[in-house]
DNA sequence: CGCATAGTTGACTACGCTCAACCCTGGTGG
DNA sequence: CCACCAGGGTTGAGCGTAGTCAACTATGCG
């Protein structure tokens, strides 16, 4: 995304088409349902994007970062089948999807870029269903934590949100979370302190 | 996917490159950590890929049918995450990876039919995500009926292979598909006949 | 005709969810 | 400086439901 992240060296075709805008923490940036006319990439912050399942169940589908863009779907889809809402005060750029698609020709390693990010959310996804398939809570979280430690290359993992946001995204409840660390921390698993975990030896699998 | 289907109409450097592969019904095309050279696409038959999790527990990630891509991975990625074998004999449209790459830049409608394929994935993963955060067995069966059904613009469902597959992608065993399947019928949400499979007007939602 | 596999049904177990109470922290205001 | 409050986090008790194991039936193929 590297590419994304600083529109003033893209061609002035698409540079021009770009925008920014500051999201506040809580405030929707679009919704399901939604015409799909642009993509976006965080510059700073943090966007959660996430399907209605039914009422008030939601499935966290991606948490965009800095430099990390979302909503590619728009690309190639008339309305956007998800929700996205900040975690906490961003900045996002954005690019409407009409501009880009017209550039794509000239710029093949934005087309390459695009792809890989997109390879990258595909597996990313990939992991989460496979997290989903382990019905023991504290695998599943166990399981977690190492694609996050080997990830970073390390054997430390510190959350920077509350863990009740994670358990959302392993599809947990807050309460199952908790006493899934109880019981790896039991185990001699994970030492942790706060939301600051380290995996011990036997836990590295 | 309409321009990988014919290899013919490509550019030499492509088309020289393509090969084509018979594969048995049961045997696997490649496996997770072969080093990822190649981009397929089905031309007959139909190939799962899936994910081993823990030893016997495998996770079904995509199945691609006739006309469908899969693998796309490779073209970032030095080694495969996945195994991918086939269901029923099958044959295969082989693309190197390199030549695609270097043919992206003077084919942008062929970088487009990629992403557009990407996104689709993107967009079929993220509702099984969402189907597995429905707990009800027969409610996540009644959900899954109702994309199939939506999809096909129709409410007849049909299975082509053994429920007991089904239920694997599901994320469900046999027996509780086939429980949820019956309470269904009982509650006249669905008709059913074998693998063959009505929605009931309360049903469609 | 018999074997292998798919599918169904039953009884039991296990584990995550729900609801509830409680602790602990950080922030606010008197 | 402390009382209060709100939210996150932990812990407990009970319930519901999918998994497991097992037996049985149905189907298709040699």
């Amino acid at each position: 995304m590297d590419l994304l992240l600083k529109p003033d060296g893209l061609p002035p075709a698409l540079s021009d088409a770009v925008m920014f805008r500051n999201v506040a923490a809580g405030q929707t940036l679009f919704q399901a349902g939604d015409s799909a006319l642009e993509l976006f990439v965080v510059e700073i912050g943090r966007i959660k994007v996430f399907r209605c399942a039914s009422e008030d169940r939601l499935v966290t589908l991606e948490l965009a970062r800095a430099h990390e863009s979302f909503a590619e779907a728009a690309l190639f889809l008339e309305t956007y089948a998800c929700t996205a809402i900040a975690e906490v005060d961003s900045r996002v750029i954005v690019y409407p999807t009409q501009a880009l698609l017209a550039v794509l020709g000239k710029l093949p390693e934005l087309a390459e870029a695009l792809m890989e990010r997109m390879v990258q959310k595909i597996q990313a996804l990939e992991v989460s269903l496979e997290l989903r398939d382990i019905r023991a809570a504290h695998r599943r979280v166990l399981q977690y934590l190492r694609y996050l430690a080997q990830a970073k290359n390390q054997r430390v993992v510190s959350f920077d949100r509350p863990l009740k946001d994670t358990a959302g995204e392993l599809g947990l409840t807050p309460e199952s979370l908790s006493r899934a660390l109880a019981r790896l921390e039991l185990d001699g698993m994970i030492t942790r302190e706060q939301r600051l975990i380290t995996l011990n030896d036997q836990a590295v699998a």
